[in-house]
DNA sequence: TCGTTTAATCGCAATGTTACGATTAAATAT
DNA sequence: ATATTTAATCGTAACATTGCGATTAAACGA
């Protein structure tokens, strides 16, 4: 059908899925590592770093938002975005998780 | 048009992720998740783990074979899959840098 | 050999994602 | 007030993902 089951997945299942679609996508991986590059807030230069047409790039950056990893600040004109540091923190612990799971020994049959 | 723009971004940014990609269903995380806590081989159950039909199933773990994670051997009628070990540290690697990258002081504008 | 078991593949329907031109909205500058 | 700048939203086309029934393929057992 096309949609996921999530109600058939644990909630932390589903939460790991959902951070990790955020970055799913090079676009979205390299508007992160710029605003980290950038190290504070970054207004309005994002559409010529990235090479997108400004409302996929806005498309992104709302999706990012949505899930609570950036922050957006309306300054004038333009918009200052910046990189939730609190909700990056806990991701990254989630994520990290799922990632440091380990074998002792995995002699496959 | 519907598809990524790959060739705009570097091969580190595209390879976050396609890694990200994998985790991006909680089938996928669900069934990792799985070929861990066996610490092992897991032969054939898998279907009756998670709760999804068995080609839909087969579908999931052609990606994360694919992608290099799992590794499957035929055993007879079955076929067994575990974690692969040595892939699975690359990509943590790759992962964990990304995840780790971090601000000194993050005062938004 | 023939049925059984198990997993892969095919085909398709439903939904989601990506990208961007066109437009709108909001703040600023003249 | 009006023009300018900048970002969000709308609408839509192209493509991707998810899920599963039906079928096929491969190994085993009787």
């Amino acid at each position: 059908m096309g949609l996921a089951k999530t109600e058939i997945f644990t909630e932390s299942q589903n939460e790991i899925a959902l951070f990790a679609k955020a970055f799913g996508h090079p676009a979205r991986v390299a508007i992160l590592q710029h605003l980290f590059k950038v190290d504070g807030c970054v207004c309005g230069d994002i559409v010529d770093e990235i090479g997108l047409a400004q409302p996929t790039i806005s498309q992104h950056l709302k999706e990012l938002k949505h899930l609570g990893l950036i922050k957006g600040n309306v300054e004038g004109t333009r918009v200052c975005y910046c990189i939730d540091t609190d909700n990056w923190s806990k991701m990254k612990e989630i994520m990290t998780q799922f990632l440091n799971q380990d074998i002792s020994e995995t002699a496959c049959c």
